[in-house]
DNA sequence: GCGACAG
DNA sequence: ATCTTGTCGC
């Protein structure tokens, strides 16, 4: 299996990553509403990290978004292209889950990826980034409200309340399961809000988390276990191999 | 200056 | 993200 390389040019830095984003996020498309729920692919992206032996691994799930069956899928792995820094998770990211989403035999749709557009420092998150790059529609649905602020939506599921940069709106704590702590939905690129609460809606019809990422997230951690099985010392002898029994 | 902080 | 057993509940 070929491995994804770091880009040339990719961001060294956190400055020069900084700097990245306050070039590309003018690009960022808000008033288009996309694709309505329901109606052909959504496409659920993930990533998992072995940081010890410097492999990511990135999954990309197509899903009929009418029956949630999966339509197919990809992976691809590769090594960690910038470290863990709040606010750049797109570097850490984004190299390896576009080469799995090159991989799809067919078009994604629109794409669900963990973490945030909108709601981000310099309001360019993960979400957004990838529709730069890619022209592609994109919502992000993270488990966690960062540094903003919400008020509790109400108990039952398709409650939401604002998500809040001090006063400015950057998306939604949404609850997708009643009783259950929300997701917060931000816009990535060329989906409204509105719209992109209701694919988040309409890809949890049972669990808090989207379909997409669900798929996405057990496929990458399969594609991580497997790629770091061939790197070990040993290679794939050593998952295969019994100790033979002792005394 | 210190702490918090998507995954 | 990742380290990790059992356990309470539908």
């Amino acid at each position: 299996m070929t491995t994804v390389g770091v880009p040339a040019g990719w961001p060294a830095t956190e400055e020069e990553a900084r700097a990245v984003q306050d070039e590309l996020r003018g690009r960022v498309v808000l008033d288009e509403p996309g694709p309505p729920p329901g109606s052909g692919h959504v496409t659920g992206v993930d990533v998992a990290y072995d940081d010890a032996l410097d492999l990511v691994a990135a999954a990309a799930v197509v899903l009929d978004a009418a029956t949630l069956d999966v339509v197919a899928e990809a992976t691809a792995v590769g090594r960690v292209s910038f470290p863990y820094v709040p606010g750049l998770l797109a570097f850490r990211e984004i190299p390896t889950v576009v080469a799995a989403l090159e991989r799809l035999p067919c078009p994604p749709g629109l794409v669900v990826c963990d973490g945030y557009g909108l709601a981000h420092p310099r309001r360019f998150g993960l979400a957004g980034h990838l529709g730069v790059l890619t022209g592609l529609p994109v919502i992000g649905v993270a488990k966690n409200p960062f540094t903003f602020t919400y008020d509790e939506p109400g108990p039952a599921r398709g409650a939401s309340a604002p998500l809040l940069a001090g006063t400015e709106e950057v998306g939604r704590a949404l609850r997708t399961r009643d009783g259950v702590k929300p997701v917060f939905v931000s816009v990535g690129h060329r989906v409204s809000l509105d719209n992109a609460l209701a694919h988040t809606l309409a890809l949890t019809p049972r669990y808090r988390l989207p379909e997409t990422t669900r798929r996405a997230d057990a496929l990458c951690r399969r594609a991580l276990r497997q790629a770091a099985q061939r790197t070990a010392p040993g290679g794939a002898q050593e998952a295969t191999t019994r100790q033979a029994p002792t005394s």
